[in-house]
DNA sequence: AGTATTTTTTGACAATTATCAAAAGAATCC
DNA sequence: GGATTCTTTTGATAATTGTCAAAAAATACT
């Protein structure tokens, strides 16, 4: 089974031919770092499953670009506004490494979800998991000092320390690079 | 037509049949300022709909109570990690005024979600909306000053600001009161 | 109305983080 | 291998926000 289909299934069961319904939209793509694969002030048409590599969402915030969002294997990376709202939105995705990802296209996608109940409720259930996930990051942001946020990063994603730039995880954290290398010279 | 069904019908045209199904599992409740609807560290078993009203989610942080969602008429209110996860959560959530709420159970609506495509899609929509109001509250967080959230506030929900104490607008928007109140004085 | 309680503001100071500039260190490319 | 570019660290200083304490203002209570 491609290891789409294997992280869908940690959401739900699919029948066979939803399965195969879901299977024929996807596309397997391989692609080389530096790659942008949703681009700002642009409605977001497809959001992306890595299966290997490295993705980072940013936008421009007073002419400086700031990282918003780091994903890696297993994750899916998109555009939350603009894929949903169908609006532009001022996110940017590239490829921080050479990657292999599953391209998925929204218009399919609401098709399937009209014809198939367990599709529907695969979204349902993919929503679901992303709003935890966005509401533990938010807790983190709303009440956690910089350190605290470090120091959980540590904890629970150590590879993307050696896999991005300092500057990228400080604006990913919500501070500056100064800030993160001073705080990582006293621990 | 009750407030609660007309809410659904913003995001999706059920069936007569779900609409029936649903209003069968939802209670219109009538409580009293200062009342919990959800306790932290017990599973939330509900979401409540306000129809009239005012509620805020806090919880804890070295001692202190932090303001973490405010949700007037036309919100659903729920400890969105608690219940989704089925895990305690260190969220509380209290009226803030006499208020009258639709309370949604966990457990009948996920029969509903697995008997009945059209709900199941509504749950998507509903998800799929909390998702995008988090995301934008999110980037509010992660790169706007004090103030320009201050100013936002202002503009989008100013009747928060007569109906909720500032040490709790102050904390929902990350920041003391005293800070605040020192914002709100130079403009 | 007058007292008690809660909420908001103000003051003084400390802590945290940002900004700007420059140096040091790594990685990349002919 | 040396030059170039990118990344990280360090220094000096400014800006922002937090903390603690107390005063002022608003609200609720009898």
């Amino acid at each position: 089974m491609n290891p789409f289909l294997q992280y869908i299934n940690n959401f739900t069961t699919l029948s066979a031919e939803s399965q195969n319904a879901l299977s024929a939209i996807v596309a397997q793509l391989e692609l080389p770092k530096g790659e942008t694969l949703i681009r700002q002030d642009v409605i977001c048409e497809h959001a992306y499953f890595i299966e290997k590599g490295l993705a980072r969402t940013y936008y421009y915030k007073d002419g400086r670009a700031v990282t918003d969002w780091l994903g890696a294997e297993g994750d899916v990376v998109v555009s939350i506004v603009s894929f949903l709202m169908r609006q532009p939105d001022r996110r940017n995705v590239e490829l921080l490494e050479n990657s292999i990802v599953w391209k998925i296209p929204f218009y399919e996608l609401e098709i399937l979800y009209a014809k198939h109940h367990d599709i529907e409720r695969l979204g349902r259930l993919l929503m679901s998991h992303g709003l935890v996930m966005l509401q533990q990051r938010f807790d983190d942001l709303h009440f956690a000092t910089a350190s605290e946020r470090y120091q959980k990063l540590l904890k629970t994603k150590p590879s993307l320390l050696q896999r991005v730039p300092l500057g990228m995880i400080a604006s990913y954290l919500g501070i500056t690079q100064e800030t993160l290398s001073r705080i990582r010279a006293q621990a």
